[in-house]
RNA sequence: CGCGGGGUGGAGCAGCUGGUAGCUCGUCGGGCUCAUAACCCGAAGGUCGUUGGUUCAAGUCCAGCCCCCGCAACCA
């Protein structure tokens, strides 16, 4: 009989950077689908890896005056190491720059251009030259490129496009028709929608850089982003090289991929899978994003979280706990060591390591670390395994439907009862009665053997968890924890348990803020709340000087401390705070982009620096005369140039 | 009228197809001693953002408003 097949993948990742704790949430997610189709006994093929190409990259590397396969080389070195700490069970790492993704690309795309859904049209646009990136009209600030700032063009090159137009209907009524195609159901209707807005051929090639894969029908242009991207999941199981191999995985099970890659997922790709005439996914599952205590994680505002630093400090299982228990897998969660501290304590350590250490250590003290089962049962027994076997089948249908923490909630339930079992059992007082031996063999055999199930039923979260369960029972760690033999009855008589190390150790917090586990410290210094980061980040934002200029260049600016006399917020606007200055005699009025960081209240009576001679503009339909003088980071930290105790009307220079 | 997500006891969240408001942590009181100051029991605490509507019945459906947070076709 042959296995069913399981094809689960995450998306490839970007290595313009290091992974931080979004990717590992992802991957942690995946890998525990992975493993619990393994743990059902069928075929699963999990597929991570990388996404290599593009002109972000080439840049990096040229900055550091090596190749991008050098650069790229030494990141995607750091990615295999996160995987193998978070003890990721991928069967194979696809990257985009390898020779077998290459041969599929292009094969690929000489298919669909031959048979017409591809063609070339000079491609008109705005351009940044330095950026080498279109925009349009509408993305622009002030006219200027809104990455840089500086004046766009108009360009044209010559780019082939891919016909997405040509098949949206089809793939509007194959959504339709398949409501489990894409979820959860708030992407589908978000999706849906943008559909019935008419989809705009996708330019799939470019000439401005060359770190990519080639177009065979016309070498000057390489291929761009998603065609090449998306193509990683064909690669990876040997379209086009192992028949057979592609033949048992594709259709993929499922897509896991976060949710601001949605689209390409249940867009563009299903539309290359019918040019190509290849059945789509049957499932593309949109996570939602970690945020870190409460605001969105990004480099700029400094509050990546490194994966690697909490693994070595609280180990990968933990980490995976949290991931998957406290966050519910549609929506956005909130990451925070606080939180995670918290329920490593709570749920690992407390419940679960200590239902471990105390059933293991009672039959050490009671009957020699032998477990016998004496067949004294009692009603409670009776709902003790009702409880286990109803724990296994509803765990069962969660993780079908991806359910992950409502899964976990339930045998943390289990893990529950199995506690106040024993208040109620007392075996303690048991032991103390000779006529009550059989019953406290019991007793301490339906603990171990409660045990040996959720030792099977966690494998798939806390995979390292669950050999240190079996083996503290004197239980054979097996290859693979399987589901089938999640069911009651599983310890033989005679077998002998070994008190072990805690599973988890409470972990401390001192006063300073380090943890204390195990009689380990780790530091750790208390972010001051946005953290702005001064270190570690050398040369990452901080712009660029611009051209040098003379003295008398700089003479022409009149700058002179100003002292605010009113304020008041500008209706309607974020950012806008209208002043009244006095620079001397003379009052004016001054419009800053200031309301967020400062209340009017704080600004009235301070003296601060202004641009006195700044041409006037019209804000909001105010004019603004002159301008204040701030220091801003760009990473969300603004602060007033000032000049208290400095009279009103003096100059700066 | 750009798009989306969200506003539920101190904190973080669950509440799908409408019918006595739940979970984890925290707080308070009690129990137990096998155990990692752990485990077990009990209690306090919410006009479910706001206004109006549908209904015998709404946190749950509909409409308006307020507030927070993301995104705007190359950041999980």
């Amino acid at each position: 009989m042959t296995k069913l097949a399981y094809y689960i993948t995450t998306p490839i990742y970007y290595p313009s950077d290091n992974l931080h704790i979004g990717h590992a949430y992802c991957t942690t997610i995946a890998d525990s689908l992975a493993r619990f189709h393994r743990a059902k006994g069928e075929d699963v093929f999990f597929l991570t890896g990388s996404d290599e190409h593009g002109l972000k990259i080439q840049r990096k590397a040229n900055e550091q005056g090596i190749t991008p396969i050098q650069y790229v080389d030494k990141i995607i070195a750091n990615f295999k190491l996160l995987w193998q700490r978070l003890n990721i069970s991928n069967n194979d790492f696809i990257r985009t720059s390898e020779e077998r993704h290459h041969k599929v690309v292009q094969e690929v795309l000489q298919k669909i251009f031959d048979q017409g859904d591809i063609y070339k049209k000079n491609y008109e646009g705005l351009y940044c030259v330095p950026c080498e990136s279109y925009w349009l009209e509408r993305q622009l600030v002030d006219g200027k490129c809104p990455d840089c700032g500086r004046p766009v063009e108009k360009m044209a090159e010559e780019s082939y496009f891919f016909k997405l137009s040509k098949y949206q209907d089809r793939l509007l009524e194959y959504i339709e028709t398949h409501p489990d195609f894409i979820q959860p159901v708030s992407r589908r209707n978000e999706m849906i929608n943008f559909i019935k807005q008419g989809l705009e051929d996708l330019c799939i090639t470019r000439t401005t850089f060359d770190w990519g894969i080639p177009v065979p029908f016309d070498k000057k242009h390489v291929v761009y982003v998603w065609f090449d991207a998306l193509l990683n999941y064909f690669t990876g199981i040997g379209y086009g090289s192992d028949p057979e191999k592609f033949q048992k995985y594709w259709p993929a099970s499922l897509h896991l991929v976060g949710k601001e890659i949605v689209r390409f997922h249940t867009i563009i790709w299903p539309i290359m899978l019918m040019a190509m005439g290849q059945p789509l996914p049957e499932k593309v599952y949109g996570h939602g994003w970690l945020v870190v205590e409460g605001d969105k994680m990004s480099k700029s505002k400094g509050n990546v979280i490194d994966p690697l630093g909490l693994i070595d400090e609280f180990g990968a299982d933990a980490i995976r706990y949290f991931l998957l228990r406290e966050i519910n897998l549609g929506s956005d969660g909130n990451f925070s060591r606080d939180a995670l501290i918290n329920r490593i304590n709570a749920d690992l350590a407390n419940d679960l390591g200590n239902l471990l250490h105390r059933t293991v250590s009672m039959i050490e003290k009671y009957h020699g670390g032998v477990v016998t089962n004496a067949g004294a049962v009692e009603a409670i027994d009776e709902e003790l395994q009702a409880l286990v076997k109803t724990t296994v089948e509803q765990y069962v249908k969660d993780m079908d439907n991806m359910e992950i923490n409502s899964a976990i909630k339930g045998v943390w339930a289990l893990i529950s009862r199995a506690n106040k079992y024993i208040d109620e059992t007392a075996p303690w007082i048991l032991a103390k009665d000779e006529a009550k031996a059989a019953r406290l063999q019991t007793v301490m055999y339906n603990l171990a053997e409660t045990l040996r199930i959720v030792a099977i039923l966690i494998a798939p979260f806390i995979p390292s968890t669950s050999p240190k369960i079996f083996t503290q029972l004197g239980l054979t760690v097996p290859e693979e924890f399987l589901l089938a033999e999640a069911v009651w009855g599983g310890i033989a008589d005679g077998t002998k348990v070994q008190k072990g190390e805690p599973l988890y150790p409470r972990i401390e917090i001192a006063e300073d803020g380090a943890t204390i586990i195990g009689g380990k410290r780790f530091e750790h210094k208390p972010e001051a709340v946005p953290a702005p980061k001064a270190e570690a980040k050398p040369a990452a934002k901080v712009e660029e000087i611009k051209p040098e200029i003379s003295i008398d260049d700089f003479g022409k600016l009149d700058l002179r401390v100003a002292e605010i006399i009113a304020a008041e917020r500008v209706p309607k606007t974020d950012k806008l705070m209208k002043l009244q200055v006095r620079i001397g005699a003379e009052e004016r009025t001054i419009v800053s982009g200031i309301a967020q960081y400062y209340e009017a209240e704080q600004l009235i009576g301070r003296n601060v620096i202004v641009i006195a001679n700044l041409k006037p503009a019209k804000l909001r339909g105010i004019e603004s005369r002159g301008m204040l003088l701030a220091a801003s980071d760009g990473n969300g930290n603004l602060v007033l140039a000032d000049a208290p105790g400095i009279a009103s009307g003096s100059r700066v220079k």
